[in-house]
DNA sequence: CGCGATTCAATTGCATGCGATTGAATCGCT
DNA sequence: AGCGATTCAATCGCATGCAATTGAATCGCG
């Protein structure tokens, strides 16, 4: 029934009146790009059920992180440690706010900045979140070393995109030369 | 008007700054599963200039790459490809048809099924996409190898993370201590 | 001191992700 | 053949992400 013509797996394989033999390049692009992609989102998934219980989203969770290690930073800062901005984080921290674990309030010091103050419901909440990540950490049959490396290197490309989407504006020449895979 | 949202009384009182670098399991939790939420999005954002010259988002780019390998498939077995549900696939897929890069046809032989053929359009888009994907493999300053081991990688950590999302159903109880309400 | 430039958070608009539900079509089992 | 169970895509509601804009507060420099 599944009249499936190609096996999930073709990847050497391009269609009929294709371009030039399947040039591997869009193969590996999208094994690299996805694989970060649907590893990001799996990880989200497996976060899901478990912040459930307390209440969070996988980003508000990650806010929570940044705060249980430095409370009362601003809005600002808050963004530099997550790489979001205010269009993400307001609406994220006001719904924190609903939920009793935080507190918003303007600087007195410097009137455009707001301070992000965990209340002791928000700070207790760490204790049932240490149990998460346990949970979380079981499901990834890894090495603890394994983990390490692996996030290193993700650091590190994260690094490198960034730098490269910052300087980027779309300009391309001169390097490249080695335009064939 | 601008400011309604806040009192803006009370300072931050407590702002202990605790930095309590107690527990390295939230640290080292954050470091992963942050690492791998941040380089996502540091991915997504690196291609989004460059898929805006062909008119794609991140997204809609991951699902022309399996219809230039899979032309013709149906909505669910894209969705399989991409780990991702007809809530999210049928309004993007829509764009892409308003795009005039596929059509979106309803199977004869069962009519529940949605087919996605490609347009001459959607198949031409494949040579400029070529060229993205090049641009964004120079960003990384990482050799091929390191790459291909990376992507093995995160292979292995989304299907552990999927297993264990399915079988979980948060079981595994008996912890939760009291803290928080 | 004064005022344009800058910073900061909020807001707006658009495109995901995803759980849950819906409604139509098909399957499975008797 | 019949009918409940299942499959499939669409729809709805909510929470992100993010570019772009807004408006207030502060800064910088003459």
């Amino acid at each position: 029934m599944h009249r499936t013509a190609l096996p999930a797996d073709s990847r050497s394989r391009s269609r009929a009146a294709s371009h030039s033999a399947s040039l591997p390049e869009l193969l590996l692009d999208k094994q690299l790009c996805f694989a970060l992609y649907s590893a990001s989102l799996a990880m989200t998934k497996r976060y899901k059920p478990l912040l459930a219980q307390l209440g969070l989203t996988y980003p508000q969770y990650l806010a929570m992180l940044v705060l249980w290690e430095q409370d009362g930073i601003t809005v600002s800062e808050l963004g530099e440690r997550l790489f979001l901005d205010s269009g993400t984080l307001t609406p994220l921290l006001k719904r924190l706010e609903t939920s009793h674990l935080l507190v918003r309030s303007r600087d007195a010091q410097d009137e455009r900045r707001v301070r992000l103050t965990l209340t002791a419901q928000g700070r207790t909440l760490r204790n049932a979140a240490e149990n998460v990540q346990e949970r979380v950490l079981h499901s990834m049959q890894c090495a603890l070393p394994e983990l390490e490396a692996l996030t290193t290197q993700l650091r590190r490309l994260r690094d490198h995109l960034g730098a490269a989407a910052s300087s980027d504006g779309s300009s391309l020449s001169s390097s490249t030369a080695a335009a064939s895979g």
